[in-house]
DNA sequence: GTAGGGTTAG
């Protein structure tokens, strides 16, 4: 200072002045700043860190963080000081990242920070997530012996619960000499937040023993804790235990439990709330509306859903969002569609929230294309899709195969840096291998920054619909070398993987394994797969062995399985048994019948496929309308079985001429055990030949250049003489042909199916 | 100069 003081004579006094004011004076004008330092540059009193450190404090006030940057790095000797206003600053503007970097370069200068610094730099740290940087400056503090200090112990632990270190925390906390009811209560709910019920009540003793209430927001605290981490039995227990300490639950308490009571199936409970909520008078609380609603939609009491909306008389968005995904969820998709039209009609604020439930309805309703229509809307509307809307809408794009639509929210995703979310990875990767293109889910997995068991589960199953069982495999040894376990899922897509392409061996090792290794119990699921992997095998009477030896009550996936795989072998005795099990399971389900009747057919059986035919018919039963679809210049087409109505019919059937007298010329004949018509056997090929997956092929050939590869999705399982055409096509037009049908994927190419002829 | 609680979308 000494040094300086003939400097800061030369000050004249109102700079002076103006410069160690408090903070609140500076707001005067930034044009006073600039003065001041103009005259400090003249005079070179800028050069002094106590001057600059006052000058950089005063541009940091005004945002102006280049200018005060500049100071700092011109002048010769900055202290802690100087470094720490724009610190301060920095973090107060919520540029956390800049203001690390300022701290490094101090840090790098041999300057020491001290407690005013530090809680600046922790408070960055939490922000950040930054749990490493943190752990670094915790170390520098303790070595210079500051952790001792209020501030820096009390930025320290909220440092280390925003990071989830509930250790590290905890022994910060253990460390403070004042503790009170604000700490305590953060650090309830961090434990709650880990699920760790043992914890709180702990620390809820410890608190008892200190003398310090805990008070409505630490119990509040407890409760979302627990719901928002998904420990739903937790938040209820503890939402008990308060209520049975007298404590009177309040609107936030009541908003946070609900959904827990909703997703543990407590209907009981959520009455006896929603009666408490009436006496205490809290209907008039939005959140507490419409977490009631939730909770009456996740019980499926679709009337009390309606009954609460009605009488809430202000139309609030959350409280209408409540209602669009109770309805959805219940599968009124079609009432909930209604409901977000006449928000629209009233000219509601209508939110991401509300778009996205709608169109998550749609999506997992069978409403793909009402789904994509609403994702383009919302858009035009003016609301921003954000890291939900796009894992809602993707799965719509994979259901009917848009490709175009999938590729584009994809590259939505990544302008807004949504790529590093496992929700939506997971879901790129489920649109791309459910569009043909496994390559592209191959890379979306591969450039993941982080990867949850979703995401391994997603591209496992991907390769398995693909009938790609050796890379199925393989990523299954890679998913084993890391953290993470294996669950139920990710067997079913080895097992499925293996029956689809006869590795018998493998199978029975994966379904040993499953239990063995991993404790998982084998579900309906996996006996489906080992079924049909035994039934591949032509090991029929093993399959069926296993069906009558397994735990659980089959179900008509694994009789399914089963007839299937007699299908395959031409077995009429096991077919027939599983048939009676199906029809009993699924008196509804004409596919069952149909398939018999095909099996009955290959033999040559034709009495019984009458007798079939005339149970169909006075059980009122039609076969399935086939549909398929295709998407040709960003449009998805939907075809129909048989459909004479559609503009380019003639052009169809034209091709479908020439293919067919192309097939008769190379020694193909139709398949006609696949028609199941009582008719003459020309009418018989006509029907054939007016099969959706056909229809759909054509069409792609008619309106799509040469060369490029068609894709096709079909409701139902492909049919055989389908299967021989296409295959054909393939090789005849020289295009690779992909058929997803319900439950797998068909890869034509050169006159070959990728399933070599078994599904 | 640090520090606590709510609903509805995957």
């Amino acid at each position: 200072m000494t040094k300086v003081l003939p400097l800061i004579e030369k000050i004249p006094q109102t700079i002076l002045g103006f410069l160690e004011s408090s903070p609140s004076c500076w707001s005067s004008s930034l044009s006073k700043t600039t003065q001041a330092h103009a005259h400090l540059l003249k005079s070179g009193a800028q050069n002094d860190g106590y001057i600059s450190a006052k000058l950089i404090a005063s541009y940091s006030n005004y945002s102006c963080f280049d200018d005060a940057n500049l100071i700092l790095q011109s002048i010769p000797d900055p202290n802690v000081y100087s470094f720490s206003s724009l610190i301060y600053a920095l973090t107060k503007a919520k540029l956390y990242s800049q203001s690390l970097g300022v701290f490094s370069r101090m840090f790098s200068r041999g300057l020491i920070p001290d407690t005013h610094v530090l809680p600046n730099l922790f408070k960055v740290c939490a922000e950040l997530s930054a749990f490493r940087a943190g752990r670094q400056i915790h170390c520098v503090s303790c070595a210079l012996g500051l952790d001792g200090d209020g501030f820096v112990q009390g930025s320290l632990f909220h440092m280390y619960m925003r990071c989830g270190k509930m250790g590290d925390a905890r022994k910060v906390f253990d460390r403070m000499r004042e503790r009170d009811v604000v700490t305590c209560s953060a650090l309830l709910c961090g434990y709650a937040r880990k699920g760790c019920l043992e914890e709180v009540v702990r620390v809820l003793s410890e608190m008892e023993s200190e003398g310090i209430e805990p008070n409505v927001v630490s119990w509040n605290g407890i409760l979302s804790g627990f719901n928002r981490s998904g420990y739903h039995k937790e938040a209820v227990e503890m939402f008990q235990k308060m209520h049975h300490l007298g404590f009177l639950p309040d609107e936030v308490a009541v908003s946070s439990v609900l959904p827990s009571v909703g997703d543990s199936e407590r209907l009981d409970l959520g009455r006896q709330v929603h009666g408490y909520v009436v006496k205490q008078g809290l209907l008039k609380d939005k959140c507490v509306i419409s977490a009631m609603i939730d909770m009456y939609g996740k019980s499926g009491r679709v009337y009390g859903i309606i009954k609460l909306f009605e009488e809430f008389e202000v139309m609030e968005t959350g409280v209408c969002n409540a209602c669009i995904t109770g309805l959805s969820r219940n599968g009124l998709v079609d009432k909930a569609l209604e409901m977000f039209e006449l928000f629209k009609e009233q000219k509601m604020e209508l939110n991401v929230v509300s778009w996205t439930s709608t169109i998550a309805g749609c999506a997992q309703n069978g409403k793909d294309i009402e789904a994509l229509e609403l994702f383009r809307e919302m858009q035009v509307a003016g609301v921003k899709p954000n890291r939900v809307t796009i894992p809602s809408m993707l799965p719509a794009c994979g259901n009917i195969a848009a490709l175009v639509h999938g590729r584009s929210a994809h590259a939505f995703a990544v302008r807004i840096h949504l790529l590093d979310d496992v929700h939506v990875g997971s879901a790129l990767i489920d649109m791309y291998a459910k569009c043909g293109r496994i390559n592209m889910s191959q890379v979306v997995f591969d450039m993941m920054p982080t990867k949850n068991l979703v995401c391994w589960n997603s591209l496992m199953s991907g390769y398995s619909m693909h009938g790609k069982a050796k890379e199925v495999m393989s990523i299954f040894e890679s998913l084993v070398r890391t953290r993470l376990k294996p669950d139920f899922i990710s067997f079913t897509s080895l097992l499925s993987a293996c029956s689809q392409v006869g590795l018998t061996d493998e199978g029975w090792r994966y379904f040993g394994m499953m239990t063995d290794e991993y404790g998982i119990k084998p579900r309906l699921e996996h006996y489906s797969c080992m079924v049909s992997l035994l039934g591949r095998a032509g090991k029929l009477q093993e399959a069926y062995d296993m069906i009558q030896e397994m735990p659980l009550e089959p179900d008509s996936c694994v009789w399914g399985a089963l007839l299937n795989s007699c299908r395959l072998q031409n077995n009429v005795e096991l077919a027939e048994i599983a048939a009676e099990k199906l029809f009993g399971l699924e008196p509804e389900n004409p596919g069952n019948y149909v398939l018999l009747s095909n099996i009955y057919a290959a033999k040559g059986m034709w009495e019984e496929v009458d007798s079939i035919r005339n149970k169909m018919e006075g059980l009122g039963m039609k076969k399935n309308p086939g549909c398929s679809w295709i998407q040709v210049k960003n449009k998805v087409y939907t075809l129909l079985a048989g459909d004479k109505s559609h503009p380019q019919i003639d052009q169809i059937t034209e091709k479908m001429d020439e293919i067919s007298k192309e097939m008769r010329k190379s020694g193909h004949l139709p398949n006609l055990d696949f028609a199941l018509q009582d008719v003459e056997e020309q009418e018989q090929e006509q029907i054939l030949w007016g099969h959706s997956e056909k229809l759909a092929v054509v069409f792609g050939l008619l309106n799509t250049p040469e060369g490029t590869p068609l894709q096709v999705i079909k409701n139902l399982r492909i049919c055989g003489d389908c299967h021989s055409v296409i295959k054909f096509i393939s090789g005849y037009a020289g295009r690779e042909i992909f058929v997803r049908d319900t439950n797998r994927f068909h890869h034509f190419k050169d006159g070959v199916c990728s399933c070599g002829d078994f599904w």
